[in-house]
DNA sequence: ATTATATTTCGTCAGTAAACGAAATGAGTT
DNA sequence: AACTCATTTCGTTTACTGACGAAATATAAT
């Protein structure tokens, strides 16, 4: 018990996994297309989302060559959903946060993908 | 803000440090008794203190010669209140807390120090 | 079937974090 | 002032984490 909630944290303790439920709290993506904001390697990226689904913070779902991740709204796990909810309310004036919701709007995986 | 807000979770995962908070939230406690019941070097129970104290979690209160550390009941920052009261619930049911909880009832700082 | 695209897995490297003991600091005691 | 005890700081070792590119896997399209 002691062990897994340290699991969760360390799960919240990487900005770049904070930038990701951020974005995935408006609307779910695709690994390319959080690769294209982030700018990091598709392989990195790929890593920090199972990370996040394994703790369950998100779920994946499949759509053809697409693996979509979403948040997990209706987590087993009392922790998981209250953090969740914890994080609407912090860190939404911070400036990354807030370019990286912009560019989620614009972005278009057929665009952003296959480069 | 994204790159503090990931300083707090870090600080919340690890174990030691998560069975120091969960202690302090019974009785306050000077470095070497955290020592007696971690089982770790002096110096190592230091600097998780320290951690945490940055982070705003607990407060120092010097005491002659010892040092004693409390949670802090009035943070600052809406974050680290928010988590301590959630940490309230969380893990109360691990078996290496509740026998933390004991420890703390029995241990004697003139006995356990000087050694 | 072959090719193309999206993603995951693997191996590696660099930076970070946790542990320790030894030396330094700070505060009471003699 | 010299001494003792609690704690912090420093230097080192070991283990973990995040990053990458290359190879492997999965699914769609030709």
């Amino acid at each position: 018990m002691t062990k897994d909630s340290t699991k969760i944290f360390k799960a919240l303790s990487d900005p770049n996994r904070l930038r990701i439920l951020k974005m995935l709290q408006s609307k779910s993506l695709c690994v390319c297309e959080i690769t294209d904001i982030l700018k990091l390697a598709t392989s990195t990226v790929s890593k920090h989302l199972s990370i996040l689904k394994d703790t369950g913070f998100i779920l994946e779902k499949k759509d053809g060559k697409w693996v979509n991740y979403l948040i997990n709204s209706h987590p087993a796990d009392p922790r998981i959903s209250s953090l969740i909810s914890t994080l609407d309310f912090w860190i939404s004036d911070d400036q990354i946060i807030l370019s990286d919701k912009q560019k989620i709007q614009k972005v278009n995986r057929n665009e952003v993908c296959s480069r």
